[in-house]
DNA sequence: ATGTCC
């Protein structure tokens, strides 16, 4: 079993809510869980190693004079769904002081979970799940699946989100599904990065893209969905936990909800080896390349061209990422409209779990898979906020997801968990049971680009064998229950649950 | 997380 239900002995519980881990590097680090959430002992080694990055900012710092604040890492907080990850773990909040980490930002640079609230009902949909199954493979799979942008279109999406793809007119593609785009739909979202608060680097500078090695290059495409852990997903609201901020979302009872898990696919991971690139050219002399190969930048005078590269890179992703969101969304409503005619629909969030939230005092709060939970305070001027920042928890495939409103909490440093964790590492998950992925597929409908029920498929052991091994990698029981983890933010008031969403159809990458 | 095609 690869995961300990045994408390792990290097961490201190100090209360029901929280543990702390004591290290060599004395940075205060903090896990918010319940007794009854399980840790990965593998994560906390991971956790141990990335502390170590605070030494190689002291040793950063010594080889670079007239910094005028001394560089480091100022706090780490893990969430309930804190687990082993590339590097760093995946639900590590990490805040620092004079410099900037690229990989505690992680590869899928501004992942995020997108929902949006609409007028349908389940019951009035429910007779229609065959049709608009179908639809759905051919809108996401068939048809829509790399809406070709022009490069005016291209340009303004990188440089401004949504706003500037717009500007350059919708994409459309054969089918002419996009007639769905309206302006008002974009009312309560920027649909862009903000400007990033350095010093330098701006969310509107526009790095030249062109990619080479004769891949599929994502930068000139929207509308696909990735891999992994990654959906776009009909639910709708079985359980309400708070009536007044369910009201003030658009949420009711019954009532369908789109909800879309996606990142900036290729782009974030070229942004990323930018940053890494950008970090070792300009490496001082001298000194040692760290051990555990997490390379910083300080946010110094000489160093701002470099960083400037990388944040440029950063916000091109990051605004594709919103963008090709909003798409898939638009996707799962041109779905829907096709087999229950035209519905009302309204976003509730767009919320990021890979992001840097750099702050005017100075420190830069890195999150990888992490959500900001800000409270009613930080952002009173948005609609949705003035309940609390929302807060959106997607439950493993076929699991109920949870909407809570964020609480401000400054121990936790804002942030709240972007999932239920990952319980078994995918080499494990993918060697799982057939029978077991059979059942779950019999009572649940997942759409994906192969139909392993059309006989053309179904005799080509090959291809089918490996579409199992990557479905039972997301099954549900590679990973944490998602209600212990949800308490624990509940307990911690870190965030209050709002309501629960049922799964009705998982579209996956 | 990323990619891919039957």
């Amino acid at each position: 079993m690869p995961v300990s239900q045994r408390p792990d002995h290097r961490l201190v519980r100090t209360d029901d809510s929280w543990l702390t881990l004591p290290n060599p590097a004395n940075v205060p680090v903090e896990i918010c869980a319940g007794p009854e959430v399980p840790i990965e002992s593998a994560a906390i080694d991971e956790l141990l190693t990335v502390l170590e990055t605070a030494d190689t900012l002291r040793a950063l710092a010594r080889a670079t004079p007239g910094l005028e604040v001394e560089p480091r890492i100022d706090r780490v907080v893990c969430t309930p769904d804190f687990h082993k990850g590339a590097g760093i773990p995946i639900g590590t909040v990490l805040r620092t002081v004079g410099a900037l980490i690229p990989q505690a930002v992680g590869n899928d640079i501004n992942c995020g979970m997108w929902v949006e609230a609409t007028d349908l009902t389940v019951d009035r949909l429910r007779p229609h799940l065959d049709t608009l199954e179908r639809r759905l493979r051919h809108l996401f799979f068939e048809g829509g699946r790399r809406i070709g942008l022009t490069a005016t279109q291209r340009e303004g999406l990188l440089r401004d989100g949504l706003p500037g793809l717009l500007a350059g007119g919708v994409p459309t593609d054969a089918d002419g599904a996009w007639r769905q785009v309206r302006p008002d739909d974009t009312t309560d979202l920027d649909g862009r990065l903000h400007a990033t608060g350095f010093p330098v680097g701006s969310a509107s500078g526009f790095r030249d893209w062109i990619t080479s090695g004769g891949g599929t290059s994502y930068d000139s495409i929207i509308g696909s969905i990735g891999g992994g852990n990654h959906f776009a997903e009909l639910q709708y609201v079985s359980a309400i936990h708070d009536g007044a901020a369910a009201h003030a979302w658009g949420l009711a009872p019954g009532r369908v909800v789109l909800m879309v898990h996606s990142g900036s696919l290729s782009l974030g991971h070229q942004a990323n080896a930018t940053g890494q690139d950008q970090a070792r050219a300009g490496w001082p002399h001298g000194v040692p390349m760290p051990n555990n190969r997490i390379l910083p930048m300080l946010l110094d005078e000489a160093g701002a061209p470099r960083r400037e590269r990388y944040l440029t890179a950063f916000a091109n992703a990051a605004n594709f990422a919103i963008g090709n969101r909003f798409f898939l969304a638009m996707m799962l409503r041109a779905g829907l409209a096709d087999v229950v005619g035209e519905i009302g629909s309204r976003l509730v969030y767009d919320a990021p779990h890979n992001l840097l939230w750099p702050d005017d005092d100075g420190t830069v709060v890195h999150r990888k898979g992490a959500t900001p939970a800000g409270g009613i305070t930080d952002h009173a001027h948005r609609g949705p906020e003035l309940w609390g920042e929302p807060v959106i928890v997607p439950g493993s495939m076929g699991a109920p997801s949870y909407l809570l409103r964020g609480l401000g909490d400054t121990r936790a440093l804002g942030s709240a968990c972007h999932g239920a964790g990952r319980r078994v590492p995918r080499g494990a998950a993918a060697r799982g049971s057939d029978a077991e992925l059979d059942d779950f597929l019999r009572e649940f409908r997942v759409v994906t680009p192969l139909d392993h029920r059309d006989p053309a498929i179904a005799g080509r052991r090959d291809i089918v064998d490996a579409w199992r091994r990557d479905l039972k990698q997301e099954a549900p029981w590679a990973y944490k229950d998602v209600g212990p983890v949800v308490d624990s933010l509940r307990r911690a008031d870190v965030a209050r649950p709002v309501a629960e969403l049922q799964p009705i159809l998982t579209v996956k990458g």
